[in-house]
DNA sequence: TTCATAGTTCGATGATAGCCGAAGCATTGG
DNA sequence: CCAATGCTTCGGCTATCATCGAACTATGAA
C-alpha cells in the first residue's frame, strides 16, 4: 500500500544535491538550458541530462526546445513555494551550505524569489504594508484591503482587479529562508517586483543564475519612502 | 559557489519511502512511538530507530519521553506545510497515493494507557479537571488542589492522602495517543480508574490484550456530569 | 530479584543510483 | 555535402545507504 510513488518520489528528486542546485537555479524564474544547469551543478552534460529527464518526469520542470538549445524552467510557483518551504526548514535546523560567497550579503538583502521580491528588504516591504494596512494579514491568508488597493493604483500604478489568477492568489506570505519571516509573494508580489523592475529602481543581477536583486540609488529611497521602516 | 540552505539535506530525508510514510502518519498531529511508527512504514524497530534520529538530526521531528516509550511528532506546522507542498507536486505528477484506514473508533474514544484512562474521555476528563480548578497545571508538573482533593473524597471516595508512592508521582501530565493532549495519568489517574471500574461505571474490553474500555450508559452519565465538557 | 517490553547500537549485506567516457542523434551554419 | 554544437543514450564503475540479525540498555511489571 505504501510502495508507490508518493511525496517520496518528488522529495528524494529534491533530495539529490545536483538536482537541488539545478533547481534553485531555477528560482529566479529564468529557463536555462541544460548546459547551463550543468555547470550550475557542477556535473558533466551526461548526468545533467539524466537529472534533468527525471526531473521532468516528476513534473518538476518543463523544456521548451529552441533550435540546438533546450531551455529548462520550473512548471509553476507552487513548485517554487515548496522550494523556499524546504530552504527554510534547512535554515531553521542550520544546515547551511557552508560555501559563502562575496554575493552573500547582497542576497541576503535583497534577491528574487520566483518572481517576488525576498530577503531583508521583501520582509521590511511586507512589515511595513501591514503597519499601513494596506493589507490584512490572517491566519492563513493575507488580504489586500481598500486603502492597499488605492495605494497600489496611485504610488505604483497598479491595477489590483487585474491580478486576479485560477491557480495563484493575489497575496500570500512565503517564508523567507535568511530573515525566517514572510515577504509577500502571489500576483501582487510578482506585479509590485516587476513594477519596481520597470521603474529602475532595481534590477537581477547580470550574473546568470545570480539571485541578487540590485537596487539604485534613487530606486531605495523611493522604496524607502513607500515601505520604510520608521527606523533612523 | 553559491550560499544558502542546504534543501538537497531535508529532501533526502523526505525522499526515503520508509521516512515519509512516518512523516505523512505524523501529518495528523498525533505524536506516535517509535514502534508504531515502525509498523507504519513497514520496517523494523532497528531501521526504524535509525530513520528516525536522521529525522531529528534533520529538525524535522522532536521526540518526548513517557515511560518505556518514545513518543515523536512534527517539530511544527511549517513542516506539516512543506510534506503538504510535496504531497501537491506528487498529485499534480499523477502520484497519487492509497491513505491507510481509520484506527478503531472505541479505541480513540476510552482506553487504558498502562492503568489509567486514556483517549477522547480521558483528555476532556483532565479538561474539565483544570476547568474546576481541582487540579493546578503549571509548566511540566501537575498539581492536586484543595478542592480538588475535596471532590475526590466526596464525588469518588478517593483518600489522596493515601497516594503517595515513592517512585510515581500523584499527578502527572500523559500524552494521549490519540488526541495528541494530555490525559492525567500518575497514582491518581490510575486510582481514579480503578474506581470506575468499581462502581461499574466502565469496564475493560474482554478481548485479550484489547485496551478498549467500554462504558456502560449509568457510567457515561454520572462521568459526563462530573467531567462534561459542557456541550449539548 | 527476574522477566518482558521499548528502543538503540553495531556489523554485514545488498540494491540503488550517481557519475563519467564513449558513442549516437539532432540542429545550425558554411 | 561536411563540420560544429547541444544534448541524449549506453555501459560500466563506484559509493552510498537502507535493511535486518544480534546484542545491548532502560524502563516497567510480577
Amino acid at each position: 500500500m505504501k510502495a508507490g510513488p508518493d511525496i517520496a518520489m518528488i522529495a528524494s528528486l529534491v533530495g539529490d544535491p545536483a538536482r537541488s542546485n539545478m533547481l534553485t537555479a531555477l528560482m529566479t524564474g529564468r529557463a536555462l538550458t541544460a548546459s547551463e544547469l550543468a555547470q550550475e551543478a557542477g556535473i558533466t552534460p551526461q548526468t545533467a541530462s539524466s537529472h534533468l529527464s527525471k526531473l521532468e518526469a516528476g513534473g518538476l520542470i518543463e523544456p521548451e526546445k529552441q533550435g540546438r538549445h533546450r531551455y529548462y524552467r520550473l512548471t509553476g510557483p507552487d513548485v517554487a513555494g515548496v522550494l523556499e518551504g524546504l530552504a527554510g526548514l534547512a535554515a531553521r535546523a542550520g544546515h547551511m551550505r557552508v560555501r559563502t560567497g562575496p554575493k552573500d550579503p547582497a542576497l541576503r538583502r535583497a534577491r528574487i524569489c520566483y518572481d517576488h521580491l525576498a530577503g531583508d528588504l521583501g520582509v521590511q516591504m511586507l512589515d511595513s504594508m501591514k503597519r499601513q494596512k494596506l493589507v490584512r494579514a490572517g491566519k492563513q491568508a493575507i488580504e489586500l484591503t481598500g486603502e492597499g488597493k488605492r495605494f497600489m493604483a496611485e504610488s505604483l500604478q497598479i491595477d489590483t482587479d487585474s491580478l486576479s489568477h485560477p491557480r495563484r492568489p493575489v497575496c500570500k506570505a512565503c517564508l523567507d529562508w535568511s530573515e525566517r519571516r514572510h515577504h509577500l509573494a502571489g500576483t501582487l508580489g510578482a506585479a509590485m517586483m516587476a513594477r519596481f523592475t520597470e521603474l529602475k529602481w532595481a534590477a537581477r543581477d547580470e550574473a546568470p543564475g545570480s539571485r541578487v536583486v540590485n537596487f539604485t540609488r534613487t530606486g531605495e529611497k523611493r522604496f524607502a519612502a513607500l515601505f520604510g521602516n520608521g527606523e533612523a
